[in-house]
DNA sequence: CTGAAAGCGCTTACAG
DNA sequence: CTGAAAGCGCTTACAG
């Protein structure tokens, strides 16, 4: 027996030991589901545990058995543009992170993981030090777009294993994504020949989102190969945010500027901005100017006109991170907890599709919505 | 100097005394922002600690230290009623709880915490071991509505401080949640007074959920007490889902009941499913009948009609329990780790207000809107 | 099947 | 300002 106080502080595993009148050895047994432990033993045990009203402490366990069953999550926190307040709602909740993390925490959940998830501000001072102490309480780390740098990504992926997501590369980690390159010259494709449009332009989200590059990069690229024309530059610039979007459409009306038949957005968000900006202004979609995002959020397809996009499996690209992540954690040769060297396997892209709606000019759905008008 | 062997493993704050010159005292000192080392130590120790990588174990800290910095976050899965999938992405995505999380989280981060989230998902077997294991990851548990029963709520309370949100209650804990009583009352007037209906129903949520029993029963008798009849009964037993929502309307629809002149659903979500169903048997809202909902998530604008419902200061709410739980978390005093013992200040009401849009009959606001149809 | 004991990686009085 | 040492509450070989 132990001599340790059972005083007014909770109650620990020597407590329930002595309670029971076993060793603390024979608790962290029953505790943990090994058969060894006799029933009258067990049922002793676990009569203390309840009695005393025992929690195990995840921190000892976690020191102890070099585990700690918690991968963190760690996503930027989004402020769009200010429009006046019209879509700050949006622009908080209707996340694309939110669904992959979703997706991660299902497949979490029945690894007997939980999910620390921590929003990052990009230009925190201390976000190196943020990133560390996150790190410190997880066993791997899920890393979202936009919240560091390649570099800062190489090194925290030196001592602790990362995945990133969606966009965010690193030194020689994992990255899993929804293939950008395919789908996005798939509606090019759409819009140029199903649609005979031959004037186009592709409003950007964050200049340096791999993802976005991927996307603008090969949307212009089949745009022209078939003969259309593909505005860019400064003036088509935005965030992934609607009020981005917003403020794009605004500006070149502002100037006069000649809209072009198509705009391809670099995600939902912006289209959804763009949408509204030009309603703003009397413009029809399509019927003025088609409009195309990339995500397929549940909102899409509730939107009046239906936003032609492109679905990215969403939960599936945050369940794939966890896989990864957790074969990485749990690789019993240290070799195997670095990724892996050669680019196939350090790069996992989920089929995409594109899904089209009333936005490109095609003709609308039949059956009812509500954010519709009824019929 | 110590004797331990750097290996292949993750270094430890051992490595980084030795590497520095220093004790681990030292090292840890800096670790911590003490002020105590001169700059030359400190900036042995800074440069060790970046050569080498290392990040401090979190679990050792907590152990040591005793305190984790993590706060617990449980809420429940949700899945609708099945409704052939039109309703699928919403009931998982634009949920109430969501929208608490985030409130919770932006205050935790202030104060160097991070969050734990886990759903769970109400007919597991093994719930209290899940809770458990999860409360011992953590300082303190906010647990959402619906996760665990009262004795559960109780049981789990002896031994981690928890706060309970927006319904749910167990025994000696803190609560907080929005004022249903009054917006609930001053939705009924509004309804029997302003429109003049005197046939109306409530479409109830969870039957076991506070919230819920408190929103019906003021609702009720509200309308009763201005001589309005208030239909009830199992036939608008909801369950806080959309297609919950959708299913009652068929139901009766294909009964033949005449329906009300108004329905006052349990929240936002029930409310979504109720117009989508009537809409697809061409009844018209609010002309045939008004709809209203409860929480005010950012999609009830975008409604058409827009919904007028009860606006939750949902963010407010889950950043007052995150400070009433801190509050719990550092009381230094054991005996203010338990909560209070008078029911005033176990219980946080925080102020709601109806939001009048167009779904009760009121006229439509004219800003313009993409979900709207194009002036 | 069970117990004594070492050890996980930190923090923090306690000395100096 | 700095270090040696105890201790946080578990898990897990190692004996028996």
């Amino acid at each position: 027996m132990d001599a340790r106080a059972s005083s007014g502080a909770a109650p620990t595993i020597y407590d329930v030991a002595r309670r029971a009148g076993v060793s603390i050895a024979s608790v962290s047994r029953v505790l943990n589901g090994r058969d060894n432990p006799r029933p009258a033993t067990r049922d002793r045990v676990l009569k203390a545990i309840s009695e005393l009203g025992f929690v195990p402490d995840g921190a000892a366990r976690a020191l102890s058995s070099r585990l700690k069953q918690v991968v963190g999550v760690v996503f930027r926190r989004v402020y769009g543009i200010d429009d006046g307040g019209i879509f700050e709602d949006e622009s908080e909740s209707l996340l694309f992170g939110d669904q992959i993390n979703r997706g991660i925490e299902i497949v979490a959940q029945r690894r007997g993981y939980d999910l620390l998830v921590s929003s990052v501000n990009i230009d925190e001072h201390t976000l190196p030090n943020r990133i560390m102490t996150i790190a410190g309480k997880c066993d791997g780390l899920i890393l979202h777009d936009q919240v560091l740098s390649p570099a800062g990504i190489a090194n925290i992926a030196r001592t602790v294993p990362v995945v990133t997501l969606a966009g965010a590369e690193g030194g020689n980690v994992v990255n899993v994504r929804g293939d950008s390159a395919t789908s996005m010259r798939e509606m090019a494709r759409h819009l140029v020949q199903d649609h005979g449009y031959r004037r186009l332009a592709y409003i950007a989200g964050h200049a340096d989102s791999p993802d976005n590059i991927v996307r603008g990069r090969n949307f212009t690229a089949e745009v022209q190969r078939l003969g259309g024309e593909c505005l860019t530059g400064p003036a088509w610039q935005g965030d992934y945010s609607a009020g981005g979007g917003v403020q794009i459409v605004r500006g070149l009306i502002a100037l006069g500027a000649t809209l072009p038949r198509a705009i391809a957005c670099a995600n939902d968000q912006t289209a959804l901005g763009v949408i509204y900006a030009l309603a703003e202004h009397g413009l029809d979609v399509p019927g003025d100017v088609a409009v195309t995002g990339f995500d397929d959020l549940p909102f899409a397809r509730h939107l009046r006109p239906q936003l032609t996009t492109v679905r990215q499996p969403i939960r599936e690209i945050g369940a794939k991170a966890f896989e990864v992540l957790h074969s990485m954690i749990t690789a019993d040769d240290p070799a195997l907890a670095a990724p892996p060297s050669d680019s196939a396997s350090r790069n996992f892209v989920l089929p995409t599709q594109l899904i089209r709606r009333e936005s490109c000019g095609c003709p609308p759905d039949p059956s009812p919505s509500v954010w519709r008008q009824i019929p």
